[in-house]
DNA sequence: GTAACTGCAAAATATTTGCATCCTT
DNA sequence: AAGGATGCAAATATTTTGCAGTTAC
């Protein structure tokens, strides 16, 4: 079986489905390899298109749940009804916390994580308790703001 | 023609529409007022549900959208697909700013504008720049915390 | 060999569009 | 009266479900 024209060994690919007791299948390799070899997150329809016709829908709907599930993918919320996944850094560790910033690039549409702008602290209402602090930033992005 | 049901004076519909030079209509008094007696943000489904059998469905995506673009409701990013809506104290203002935070309790389920929270200034890598901050909070509500 | 995963078909949902009719201004 | 808004029908698009066949372990 071969590694799916890509730059990530296989073995990287098996080991973080295995870490997740995951059996190792094609579409989830080649998923996951879309994943790791994007600087970007990806709606659906992006890894429909990049998986070529070798998948079917169902299954990238059900492997992209599986993952979101086994924390190796998580969900990035955004204004426009699609929803992005993205696989961060801190999700490969194996501990997934995404209180990282998303950046969403209002001129080239792509949806960014800054794994390095850590969610700030927000001061709530009283009675209000907090679990999770999403920011989505719009904006032009580094390679936009070039031209 | 009655004033369906509700607190706010038909004459306040009527200036928020009037002000948006939008014509004042059944549907969009209804809608309208569903978000002015809402503390809440309401997703598409909860506004066909609260507004009856009375309205079509198309009718009910078709005022949204105005709503939207005309700036008296602004749109709220979640993690699961439904998006909601909420009108907020700046947007009855005429002037359009939703740089507040939301909550989304994992308890009820509601969607609640913090609006008196504003959303932090977030230092970002070089050559990217804001344009909006959108933070969603997930978390336990006041109501859900007195239990 | 067994449990888990996939593909196909189809159902269920959600959203968009065109057009004739009705309502607001 | 004219333009805009609505309702209905239907076209698309999206997501879910059931099941039989296949694959990983």
């Amino acid at each position: 079986m071969n590694i799916l024209e890509t730059k990530i060994p296989g073995s990287r690919l098996n080991d973080i489905l295995r870490r997740k007791h995951l059996s190792v299948t094609d579409s989830r390799k080649k998923i996951l390899s879309l994943f790791l070899n994007s600087k970007d997150a990806l709606a659906h329809g992006d890894i429909e298109k990049k998986a070529g016709e070798k998948f079917d829908r169902v299954t990238v709907y059900r492997t992209l749940q599986t993952f979101v599930e086994k924390g190796i993918i998580h969900t990035i919320p955004t204004a426009d009804n699609s929803i992005r996944y993205a696989l961060c850094k801190e999700c490969e560790e194996g501990h997934h916390h995404d209180e990282h910033v998303h950046f969403v690039c209002t001129n080239c549409g792509r949806t960014i994580c800054l794994d390095d702008v850590v969610s700030p602290k927000i001061e709530l209402p009283e009675g209000y308790t907090a679990q999770e602090v999403q920011v989505v930033i719009n904006g032009v992005c580094k390679d936009c703001n070039h031209d």
